[in-house]
DNA sequence: ACCTGTGGCGAAACAC
DNA sequence: GTGTTTCGCCAC
C-alpha cells in the first residue's frame, strides 16, 4: 500500500467536490430551499468545499419541521502565495502543522502559552488534500508536497468558523445571526454568586448560555434493513452486496411507521394490524423502487438513526443502489472510510455511541454492559429485546418478516428516546459543549470530544495551539513510580480495609475530586513547570513539580466552569425542580457536564491525546492523595475511626454528627475541596480485600463491590448463590443475629454445591462468560481459557471476532474447557466449580470471621468428595 | 483506525 | 513446586 501520492489526494478530492451538492438542488430530491432570512434554526453540520470556498451549512427550523441548505462564503478570503518555503514554516511556526484551517498566508500574533510569549505566526492553509485524510496524513509530510504542486484549496470546521452545532442560528441578510435565549433570572442570580466579582463572569454567562439555551425537538427517522441471505445466520458483506434487501423499516418519533418489503410472489397473508401499533406495509415487485422509496423518506427528515448503519445498513443500501443501477446522486448515502453520512439529513449510529466506554459508565450508569448489540442493549435500557425468530430471515413470511424488522427499526428509536429523550438530548448538549458536529461527535471517543472542545478554546482566546513534540519536550517528566508495572506514574491511594462486619459506616467523599484539583491548583499544560523562575517555589507535593502564580492555566479554568456548572448550579437545580420536563433538562446538563469533567484527568495521561501532558496527570493524582491523607490524619485528630477509603472517600465507623461537621468544614476551609456525605451503611462487610466490600444502606439498598459474585463473568449459579447469601447478611439487624445468619448461609451453600454434584444445573447456568478483548490471533503470550474455547468454536466454523462473549464451561479433558455449545453436563468438572464456589463465598464469609470448611461442614465435604 | 487514567483481585498460564 | 506474567473485570 505505502503512503498514499498526492494525485491519489487530488483524484479523492475531485471525487469529494463532485459529490458536493449543487446549489439548493439534490438529485433525488426535488429542491432544498436556500432561504434568505429565516427564524431560529438549529446547525446540524457544516461541511467545507476548497473548490467553492464555501462552506454547506444544513440548518433545521423545528417549528415546520424544514431542513434548509445554506451556503456560507463569508468568512472565506482568497487565498495568495506567499515567499515563506513550506519548511521555515514547518519549522518555525508550530500552529502551521498543528492543525487544519484557514486558506490564506496571513500574519497573525498568537499567545504561546507554553513559553508565555507572544509570537507572530503565519496562518497557512489547509490543502484540500489534506481533508480527504483528515487528519490521518501528515500534514508535515503533505504540505511541502503540495506547495510543489502549487495546489491550494481549503478545508475548514466548525471550530475554525466559530459555528456551534445544535446551536440556534438565524439568517438575516446573508449573515448567520446567533439566536441569544433571554437568561432566566434565577440563572443569572446563580452565575453571580459563584462569579459576581470576578472577571470571568462574562465568560462564565456564554457558557451558561450555551447550556440553557433550548434543546430543539427534532424530526428523528429510524430505519433497519434486511437482506435476503442464502446462507442462515451469515451476515453478507455490504461492499459486495450480492443479495436483494427484502425489507427495510422505518419509525419515527412523528408517528410514521412503515415496512417497505419485496414482492416475492408469495401469499402476502395477514393484515398489518397483526403487528404492534399502526405499521403499514408496502410491497414493491421491484428492489430498486423499494430502495427508490426508501431514499425518498429518508431524505424527509434531518436525522436518521440505525443500529450499525455505518457498516451495515446504509454501506448495503450504498453498493445494491448501484448494483441496480442508480445513479450515485441519486443516493442519498455518502460513504467515508468508516461512516455513512446523508447528503440531506445527518446520520446517527446509535452502535458506535453506545459503544462508547463514557456513555456506558456515566451517563447509563452501567446498565447494559454486556455485549453491544440492539437486543443486549434494548432489553437492559427499555426491557424489550429483539423479536425471537426461530427460523432464518429468508424463510419467514412477509408478516414475520415486517414484525422483525420493524421491532429492529422501532427499538432503535425509542434507544434515541430513551427516557424521555435522554440519549438525544444527551448527544446535542454533548455537541454543543464540545463543539462537535452530531455525527462526529456520536463517532468518536471522549478524548476526542476533550480535544475538540479545548482547540475552540484556544482559537477563541488566540492562543497558540502547542504541537505534541513541542509539549512533550518539556513536560515529558515525570517524578513518581507507578505501583502496577507498565504506568506511567503513581495514582490513587487505596487504605486497607479493616477485616470484618462493621454497623453504621459513614462514607464521606470529595465531591468530583480530581477535577477540583486541576481547578483548585490550577493544573493545566502551561501551568505546571511553567518558565517561570519565580514560581518553582509554588511546589505540588509529593512531586518535583511546580506550579504556576502568574497565569491562570486554560485547562484549569475550563474545568473549572463546568465543575462549577454542575456542582454548583445543574445538580441542585435537577434535584430541585418540581415541573418534570425542566427537571429532566437540568439532568441531561448536569449528566453531560459529568462526562467532560470526568475524562478531562485522564486524557492527559494518555499518549494519544495531542495535550498529552504526564506531569498533569501526575500532579492531579499527587494532590488527591495529599487530599485524602490530610483528611484521614485530620479524622483521627478529631476521635473518628477510619476503617477504609478508596482514591477519594474515607469509610468512617461509628461517626458522631459533629464530628463530621467539624472534618468537612475543615476540608472546605483547609483544603478548598468540597467533602460531603455520599452514603450511610447500616451495616458493611469488609472481606479485607481492597475494592472488594458488601454493605448495607440505611434506607435498605445494597452495595455489592468488587465481589466475585457479581462480576459478569462468573457462572449464573453462582451468582444466584451470592445472591441468596447477601439477602441472608441483609437481614442481620446487630452482631447477635449473624449467628442464625451463618447457618443458612451454610445450609444455601451446600445445597448448590449438592446440585452441582447431582448435575442439577444446566450448562448455561455453569458457563464462565469472558470477552474476547482482541481478534483470537492476537493471543501469542498465553492461551487463556476463554480463547481456548473460542478456537474449538472456530474449528466448527463459527466466526470469532473481537468483542465476541465467549461461554465456556469447565471439563475434565486435556484443555480444561469446552464452549458451551459442545459440552455435555456429564463431563464438567465440580472440583473446579466447588472452589469457585468456595472463592465467592469466601469473600463474604471472611467478613465475618469465618472458614469457608466450616460452613461447608467438614463431614459433609468428605462424603462428596 | 482506534484510543481517558491508575489500583486491585482472582484464575490460569507461563517460566524456572 | 513456586514465583511471575497475562488476562479480564471491576472500583474510583
Amino acid at each position: 500500500m505505502g503512503t498514499p501520492s498526492l494525485e491519489d489526494y487530488l483524484r479523492e478530492g475531485e471525487k469529494k467536490r463532485e459529490e458536493f451538492p449543487k446549489e439548493g438542488v439534490i438529485k433525488g430530491r426535488e429542491e432544498i430551499e436556500t432561504p434568505s432570512d429565516t427564524g431560529p434554526c438549529v446547525i446540524l453540520s457544516v461541511t467545507y468545499s476548497g473548490e467553492k470556498r464555501k462552506a454547506l451549512v444544513k440548518l433545521y427550523d423545528p417549528s415546520n419541521g424544514k431542513i434548509y441548505f445554506w451556503y456560507d462564503n463569508s468568512g472565506h478570503k482568497p487565498y495568495c502565495l506567499t515567499d515563506i518555503s513550506p519548511e521555515e514554516i514547518i519549522s518555525n511556526h508550530s500552529e502551521v502543522v498543528s492543525h487544519k484551517g484557514f486558506d490564506h498566508f496571513e500574519r497573525v500574533v498568537k499567545y504561546d502559552a507554553l513559553s508565555d510569549k507572544k509570537v507572530v505566526m503565519t496562518k497557512v492553509v489547509a490543502l484540500d488534500p489534506l481533508s480527504i485524510g483528515g487528519s490521518r496524513g501528515s500534514i508535515r509530510e503533505l504540505l511541502p508536497r503540495a506547495w510543489e504542486a502549487k495546489i491550494k484549496y481549503h478545508h475548514c470546521y466548525i471550530y475554525d468558523t466559530g459555528l456551534i452545532p445544535c446551536m440556534y442560528y438565524r439568517i438575516e441578510k446573508g449573515k448567520l445571526v446567533p439566536v441569544n435565549f433571554k437568561l432566566p433570572r434565577k440563572l443569572i442570580e446563580l452565575v453571580d454568586r459563584l462569579y459576581g466579582l470576578s472577571d470571568v463572569r462574562d465568560e462564565a454567562l456564554e457558557w451558561v448560555k450555551l447550556l440553557q439555551a433550548p434543546i430543539p425537538e427534532m424530526r428523528m427517522l429510524a430505519m433497519d434493513i434486511e437482506v435476503h441471505s442464502p446462507v442462515a445466520n451469515r451476515i453478507p458483506n455490504p461492499k459486495e452486496a450480492p443479495y436483494p434487501v427484502i425489507a427495510i423499516a422505518f419509525s419515527s418519533n412523528d408517528g410514521f411507521k412503515e415496512v417497505l418489503l419485496l414482492d416475492r410472489g408469495e401469499a402476502k397473508g395477514g393484515k398489518p394490524k397483526d403487528l404492534d401499533g399502526k405499521v403499514s406495509l408496502k410491497y414493491y415487485k421491484k428492489e430498486s423502487d423499494l430502495l427508490r422509496e426508501a431514499f425518498k423518506i429518508i431524505n424527509s427528515y434531518p436525522i436518521l438513526l440505525t443500529f450499525n448503519g455505518d457498516n451495515f445498513d446504509l454501506n448495503y443500501l450504498y453498493h445494491r443502489a448501484l448494483k441496480l443501477g442508480f445513479d450515485k446522486r441519486d443516493i442519498p448515502i455518502v460513504l467515508t472510510s468508516d461512516a455513512a453520512s446523508l447528503r440531506i439529513g445527518i446520520h446517527i449510529d446509535l452502535y458506535k455511541f453506545f459503544e462508547n466506554h463514557a456513555m456506558q459508565v456515566y451517563a447509563f450508569k452501567n446498565k447494559y454492559r454486556e455485549v453491544k448489540t440492539l437486543d443486549s442493549i434494548s432489553s437492559a435500557l427499555l426491557g424489550v429485546g429483539k423479536v425471537k425468530l426461530d427460523k432464518p430471515i429468508s424463510e419467514l413470511n412477509y408478516l414475520e418478516l415486517a414484525k422483525y424488522c420493524f421491532r429492529d427499526a422501532d427499538l432503535t428509536l425509542k434507544l434515541a428516546r430513551y427516557n424521555n429523550n435522554t440519549t438525544i438530548n444527551l448527544i446535542i448538549m454533548l455537541s454543543r459543549i464540545s463543539k462537535l458536529p452530531i455525527e462526529d461527535l456520536t463517532r468518536t471517543g471522549i478524548s476526542n470530544w476533550v480535544k475538540n472542545l479545548l482547540y475552540f478554546e484556544h482559537r477563541r482566546k488566540g492562543y497558540l495551539i502547542p504541537n505534541p513534540e513541542d509539549l512533550l519536550a518539556r513536560k515529558g517528566v515525570v517524578s513518581t513510580k507507578a505501583i502496577i508495572k507498565g504506568k506511567k506514574y503513581l495514582g490513587a491511594i487505596v487504605i486497607n480495609p479493616l477485616p470484618g462486619i462493621f454497623f453504621d459506616v459513614t462514607v464521606l467523599d470529595f465531591a468530583s475530586l480530581y477535577p477540583s484539583v486541576i481547578k483548585k491548583w490550577n493544573l493545566s499544560y502551561e501551568t505546571v513547570r511553567c518558565p517561570h523562575e519565580e514560581c518553582k517555589s509554588n511546589r505540588i507535593p509529593g512531586t518535583t513539580h511546580w506550579v504556576c502564580k502568574k497565569n491562570r492555566g486554560l485547562m484549569s479554568t475550563i474545568v473549572g466552569f463546568l465543575r462549577d456548572f454542575r456542582v454548583r448550579i445543574y445538580k441542585p437545580l435537577a434535584k430541585k425542580e418540581k415541573r418534570e420536563d425542566l427537571r429532566l433538562f437540568y439532568e441531561v446538563v448536569q449528566q453531560a457536564l459529568k462526562v467532560f469533567i470526568n475524562a478531562s484527568y485522564g486524557v492527559f495521561g494518555s499518549s494519544n491525546f495531542p495535550l498529552y501532558c504526564p506531569p498533569v496527570a501526575e500532579s492531579t493524582t499527587a494532590l488527591g492523595r495529599y487530599a485524602i491523607i490530610k483528611t484521614i490524619k485530620k479524622a483521627y485528630e478529631l476521635g473518628l475511626m477510619v476503617i477504609y477509603g478508596d482514591t477519594d472517600s474515607v469509610f468512617l465507623w461509628r461517626p458522631t454528627e459533629d464530628k463530621i461537621s467539624e472534618l468537612l468544614a475543615w476540608s472546605e476551609r483547609e483544603l478548598g475541596i468540597d467533602l460531603d456525605v455520599d452514603k450511610v451503611y447500616r451495616l458493611v462487610a469488609f472481606s479485607g480485600r481492597k475494592k472488594n466490600y458488601l454493605g448495607i444502606l440505611k434506607d435498605g439498598g445494597i452495595d455489592v463491590k468488587g465481589l466475585v459474585g457479581k462480576k459478569r463473568n462468573t457462572p449464573e449459579f453462582i451468582k444466584e448463590l451470592f445472591n441468596e447469601i447477601s439477602s441472608i447478611i441483609m437481614k442481620a439487624e446487630d452482631i447477635n443475629s449473624l449467628e442464625r445468619a451463618l447457618e443458612e448461609i451454610g445450609k444455601v451453600t451446600r445445597r448448590s454445591y449438592l446440585k452441582l454434584k447431582s448435575r442439577a444445573y444446566s450448562l448455561d447456568e455453569l458457563a464462565f462468560r469472558v470477552a474476547l478483548t482482541k481478534p483470537l490471533k492476537e493471543y501469542v503470550k498465553n492461551t487463556p481459557q476463554h480463547v481456548k474455547a473460542a478456537r474449538q468454536l472456530e474449528k466448527y466454523g463459527i466466526q470469532i471476532e473481537a468483542g465476541d462473549i465467549i461461554s465456556f464451561v469447565k471439563v475434565r479433558s486435556s484443555l480444561g474447557v469446552k464452549p458451551v455449545q459442545l459440552a455435555r453436563i456429564d463431563e464438567i468438572d465440580e472440583e473446579k466449580y466447588l472452589a469457585h464456589i468456595e472463592t465467592t463465598c469466601r469473600q463474604v464469609l471472611e467478613a465475618l470471621g469465618i472458614d469457608f470448611d466450616k460452613i461447608l461442614g467438614a463431614s459433609s465435604m468428605d462424603s462428596f468428595l
